[in-house]
DNA sequence: TTAGTTTATTTGTATGTACCTTTAAATTTA
DNA sequence: TAAATTTAAAGGTACATACAAATAAACTAA
């Protein structure tokens, strides 16, 4: 059967309310004429006008005929989740209200939930979120560095032609709509500052765990090669999300041990920065005199310090507006792979110092 | 005609899939099977497998069969909305992230907005909550203490039976289910501290337009009184939200261009003690030295400033737990109103110095 | 053993016929 | 004129029949 009768029925019904711009209540031609119209039994459109009232444009009154029901009355708001690692602290808050500000523009709710960088929890959520059904999701994933075992759920995100844009990281294996930073540049640029003021003796602590950290490693790396300084010499520390509490300030304490002291510190955001500030000075020396420390995020602790940090911009809000944008383009005009890279510049304030040439 | 001969074949699938104690997926009886059985025609049983369709209870697949589909796979995940005033700043992130917390521990969701702490942004938010319908809603109402404007929709609230939980302040004409911090006795615990302390001229600002500022002058003044000092007197100066960010710094400007400079300042809230100590720093004044601070909130600009500030403890996750708890209890238990009053203590630190008494 | 083919079973579409129930309008009756 | 009755039209239920399409199991050939 190339096309089953009942669906032409369907159509006619369809093209018939357009046509005559029918509104909510309005008669529609009864089961008998349209059979003899189209030469068909009145059974087969039956069977359209069932599918119709399950689609519920119609309704049907025995003794009446049947009416259009007018879909305005049904409009749907809908819902687009954010799934981040954290909530309430650091960078977090702006990222959320930046999406939040966008989404309640339009006729859209959003739903949080927060994976405290657990893939377990990530997972979870991803399944509530796929069971449940929304329009679209954005999502910072968990350890994207070197976990992947939700790789799956991703996948099923796909198939089931659920809009979603990774924020922070991406996987690549995905090829998934995205809003981030280019975390490579800002490890890039936050190094050359240092090597522009005459630093030789750069060292980097950055975070092995998730993909920011390990773009902002490379940028560090390469800026330190390009300034003719083998990368491999450098002393760099790496450490996961549960190290996070005592790792960075014993790693600065011993640094600041050798005999090789460091005259600079690149640190993977602010946070650490201000754990390996507290280091340095627990030893009785002073951040920029004997120390310079650059950071990432420009969050408010940045500021908040008794240094102010010198750290590359994150944008924060507008990353969460861009990311909002970009699910919206993908829900409602189908844009297929919409990205947003941000290209991070450095915000100098007090914490770094010119070294003298030598 | 009695009883359609189609019900009875609805009747007989329904039996049949609880006496069987049919789950998700299992086979049920063929179309042609049943026919037979029951000698009716198979366009009957039919007609009863479309009804079933229909009420979600059966799906039908051609060449394989009709199914049973259990229910437990419908089970719709709760809403709950959450408005407050901010989102990504102050203590807000923490009250939220004490909400989603419990929120996510359960099988429900919860969306996100925010007001500005303006009454028209409340209005919308209000709207679409009601008219989307949700489970439940957690609110902290705008300008609290001058503006019941939406009184309207809160009354649809109570009407519609949505259960809420009011955050940080609540009309007392709704005698609502609350979640707040006692402000009288905060304002209170914190000018008696000062007065403990031996200072006798001791200045207040505050702001006006919500419940939280209007307690906590309260507590002030009682305070004062308490302690033979009369409270009208004592300098107050108040301020609303729109006056956020020039008003407190100069009027502490001002005050210290008194002949009668006050020794001490109770501020309603880090946010404004931090723009106070800088109005106190610029006059080449210091903290606690010449002038001790108390605040409110105890929030992460208590301790990321120069001088870390004594503070009123706001329970922020905790209230964010409780309110939602508190939720729960009505939805699920059908609590009537359930309530959370926070006792606040002060947290002392740095920014308040001991008079010596004359 | 494996890959393709056939067959039986199941649901999906379609037609024709018959009669029932509800509704609203037309007609009749008091 | 107002109330009661009749009638036409609409959708609702039911049966018989036929063939289409999808699926899974049984069968067959390489």
């Amino acid at each position: 059967m190339a096309r089953a009768k009942y669906k032409q029925i369907v159509d006619f019904y369809k093209k018939y309310i357009t046509e005559n711009k029918l509104s909510d209540g309005e008669l529609l031609p009864s089961e008998s004429k349209v059979a003899n119209k189209f030469d068909f039994s009145r059974d087969t459109v039956r069977r359209a006008l069932d599918q119709l009232e399950k689609d519920d444009v119609v309704y049907r009154q025995r003794g009446r005929g049947t009416f259009y029901k007018d879909s305005k009355n049904k409009v749907k708001e809908k819902k687009i989740a954010v799934i981040t690692t954290y909530l309430s602290n650091y960078i977090f808050p702006n990222i959320i209200s930046g999406i939040e500000e966008v989404v309640s523009s339009k006729y859209y709710t959003m739903t949080l939930a927060n994976t405290d960088n657990d893939p377990n929890k990530e997972r979870k959520h991803l399944r509530k979120v796929i069971d449940n059904g929304v329009d679209g999701l954005i999502i910072e994933p968990t350890k994207s560095a070197i976990d992947t075992h939700n790789m799956d759920l991703y996948r099923e995100l796909k198939e089931k032609n659920i809009p979603f844009v990774m924020l922070n990281a991406y996987y690549r294996e995905l090829n998934p709509s995205y809003a981030i930073v280019n975390d490579y540049k800002g490890g890039y640029k936050a190094t050359q500052y240092l090597l522009q003021l005459g630093h030789k003796n750069i060292a980097g602590i950055f975070k092995e765990d998730d993909l920011q950290g390990v773009f902002r490693l490379k940028g560090f790396k390469k800026a330190l090669n390009d300034y003719g300084i083998d990368s491999e010499s450098a002393d760099v520390g790496t450490y996961i999300t549960s190290q996070i509490s005592s790792y960075p300030y014993h790693w600065m304490d011993k640094m600041l041990s050798h005999q090789d002291q460091p005259t600079a510190v690149v640190c993977y955001n602010d946070e650490i920065a201000v754990d390996v500030v507290k280091a340095i000075i627990d030893k009785g020396l002073k951040v920029p005199e004997d120390i310079s420390v650059v950071s990432f995020d420009d969050s408010i602790l940045a500021t908040a310090t008794n240094v102010r940090l010198t750290s590359v911009r994150h944008p924060k809000e507008d990353l969460g507006r861009h990311a909002a944008r970009l699910l919206f383009n993908m829900i409602e005009i189908g844009v297929e792979k919409p990205r947003f890279l941000y290209d991070p510049e450095l915000v100098v304030r007090d914490s770094c110092k010119e070294l003298r040439r030598r």
